[in-house]
DNA sequence: TTTAATTAAATTGTGTACAATTTAATTAAG
DNA sequence: CTTAATTAAATTGTACACAATTTAATTAAA
């Protein structure tokens, strides 16, 4: 490891690595930032915060599945989502239930109505890219990019 | 606009916009948090967290900045920075004087202590990037795709 | 100039994130 | 079988992040 250290060394100055613009995680948390502020506009309507929506689509494509398996979706744990979860279902989109088999799991299964919010939800991501690009020439190459990176960092 | 949405939808299915690993935000916001934790042990040392390490950075690049400019450049508003500049200020890195020509500004500019820490901070990029590659064949190709995906997102 | 509008920080309130701990349930080991 | 270890959620505590408001200072307009 610390070859590669020395080989990155050679070709790039040190303190040019301290410059913001060069870092790796800089960019990704300032754009991912300013994205989620743009869904704002687009979920305020259908009563829904970024991380509840991102807690329905994980729903939507999986239905009654218990808060460690969806946590290993969205990446997020119990301290995150056990909240929304309780929010989710305070707004009746939701209901968390004790697994028979195992006390240990909470199942969190749709309503008719979380159901039914998918329909509302269908046309955001469109309205989401189309608020960000101006034409979509640039979106599927920007989801390819963004894909592998997601994978990459699934190697971590 | 709405001649966009339905060339998009010629080509993808609208369900398919939903599902979660197609999200262009989520990709962003997955890698972004993972990234920072893997900051944590690398910045715990210097008693930093991700927020006021990357203060500093934008600090080292430009000493006796105020807050709105220091904002501009990190892509964050008063209401973070107050109390993130204020504990700096606390562990002695920084000073906050409000500007004589025009009170309404407060500078913020590196003490000493502030200036030596970057030594100690200059390992940090290369250690984070080795905590994410097992070598460093990927980085310059990953570099450049998140700076022209930050620059996509600047004409926002 | 005296008020009105603007601006920069700070403050307030809400909503994540996550580490660490706690609680309760289940499983494994002796 | 009974205790020990493990596991899943929930809880607690800390730290952002940002919208909205407030406060104080500066500038513009009448």
């Amino acid at each position: 490891m610390h070859d590669n250290i020395e080989n990155i060394n050679d070709t790039v100055n040190k303190d040019d690595f301290l410059k913001l613009d060069n870092q790796l995680c800089f960019s990704l948390y300032v754009c991912s930032k300013e994205i989620i502020k743009k869904y704002k506009p687009l979920l305020d309507p259908l009563g829904l915060t970024y991380t509840s929506y991102i807690t329905l689509l994980a729903l939507w494509e999986e239905d009654n599945i218990n808060v460690k398996d969806l946590g290993k979706k969205l990446y997020l744990d119990s301290g995150t989502l056990t909240p929304i979860l309780k929010k989710l279902e305070a707004a009746n989109l939701v209901t968390r239930t004790r697994c028979v088999t195992d006390e240990r799991n909470v199942n969190i299964s749709l309503t008719k109505e979380g159901m039914e919010l998918k329909e509302k939800a269908l046309s955001v991501p469109n309205e989401l890219i189309c608020s960000i690009f101006k034409d979509n020439e640039n979106f599927s190459s920007g989801i390819d990019l963004l894909n592998s990176l997601h994978r990459l960092m699934e190697t971590f």
